[in-house]
DNA sequence: TCAAAAGTGTTATGGTTACACCCATGA
DNA sequence: TCATGGGTGTAACCATAACACTTTTGA
């Protein structure tokens, strides 16, 4: 037992994780990781993976080990993006949430429930189901933080294979800007950075002329970020 | 007494408050808002206004009260900034701190320690004295923010008096900026948005010609903006 | 009449946009 | 040979950047 001369809010993390699936037509679009929650409240009801912050323990660490723990994903990239506090936003008693957004390809893992997820799953940014407390109101502000974000930070390719094509990065953005873009001017832009490696390899597979396919040169991009390089789409 | 299962954090909030004093020369640049603390840990040291959150009570209602208790300081923006929570920000125990990011006028308020402060003063953040706890990370991260958000919003208004010169603005810019911007092409960009009210009236009591006074145009900077228009500079 | 800041237009440049056709590949 | 997406260049337009002199006012 501990106790405290004043009462004390709980602290959570949430973790709003996106991918982006690209494979085929009918499951393409922004994804967003949810679990289904084991417990009460919400019993039932899909929410962000997240929970309560250790004493000892830094937040951005409670992010990360509270996704492994419900889902066995762990992400490349996961920066804080804005505490939730609403008095009622929890049934319980008052919980202050520090949400968290994260990137991570959805190829990458075997996404798996455990802990107080009975099931965990991508779900499609366009069909979600009801979320669980003001879930709803911290996918919005994570979505808006993407959008805003990709625009002046090369984190698109957190999202993407390790080679992707031109086609599949500039889909990405179209999905996230919800806009199309056009093709040779994207290509173009994105060129003209010099971010990207030729992997001197092409699609294979495909019946219809094979794209070429990019790395991210995440050394590169460093580099000149220090030197006041601007990454701009 | 309050008893809980688990250890809990103790949460608090903090205020980074600018304010940009133009009236003279020698004062010119950004200026903050900090108190002095009363109470152990960093007795005696400079800190941002904050304290304890309330269990029933809102983060930004902790923000306004504690600032107007510590400070007398009433502001006209506010909006959160970022979560500090590293475990070993506090000497005592674990605290995790919501920031909070504030603009007043400097003009418009009398500063007055109260509560925990044995004193609070306008600083300039060119000279500032050491500060307690990790604030001096805090406040980086505020000028940061505040450096990028005056490209696109327009905040800057919240800082200037009621009316002010095209130059005042200017110099706001500049200070916050770090650069010099060429009066011909800021004048043309800010008068193109069509946001400023032409007070008719002029400077008065100055030695040299007069400049023309405007006002912010709140109403239609916001009737535009749902509209689809950027602000930008 | 002097000092100090207000006020004012034009040109060059560079980035953004719009746009249509041929190419390579597997079925 | 057909269907599918890959890959490419140019011209118009617009926003930004650079730049210097005249005007007004109080001391």
């Amino acid at each position: 037992m501990f106790k405290y001369q004043h009462a004390r809010p709980a602290m959570t993390v949430d973790c709003v994780v996106f991918g982006c699936s690209l494979a085929d037509r009918l499951t393409a679009g922004l994804q967003v990781l949810l679990i289904r929650r084991m417990n009460s409240p919400f019993q039932n009801s899909w929410a962000f993976p997240g929970g309560f912050v250790r004493v000892d323990e830094e937040l951005e660490t409670a992010a990360h080990r509270e996704l492994v723990e419900e889902t066995g994903v762990k992400c490349g990239f996961l920066e804080q993006l804005y505490t939730f506090g609403r008095v009622d936003r929890d049934p319980r008693e008052r919980v202050i949430s520090v949400a968290y957004f994260a990137l991570v390809k959805v190829t990458d893992h075997q996404v798996r429930a455990a802990t107080d997820a009975s099931d965990a799953k991508w779900w499609p940014t366009k069909s979600l189901p009801d979320l669980a407390f003001d879930h709803d109101t911290i996918l919005n502000v994570a979505i808006h933080r993407l959008r805003g974000k990709i625009r002046y930070q090369p984190i698109g390719f957190e999202l993407m294979p390790e080679k992707f094509s031109l086609t599949q990065l500039q889909q990405f953005y179209e999905i996230v800007l919800e806009r199309p873009l056009d093709k040779r001017n994207f290509r173009k832009k994105i060129l003209s950075l010099d971010i990207l490696i030729d992997c001197k390899a092409k699609q294979t597979g495909v019946s219809h002329r094979a794209a070429n396919l990019y790395r991210f040169d995440k050394k590169k991009y460093e580099k000149r970020s220090k030197q006041g390089f601007n990454f701009e789409i």
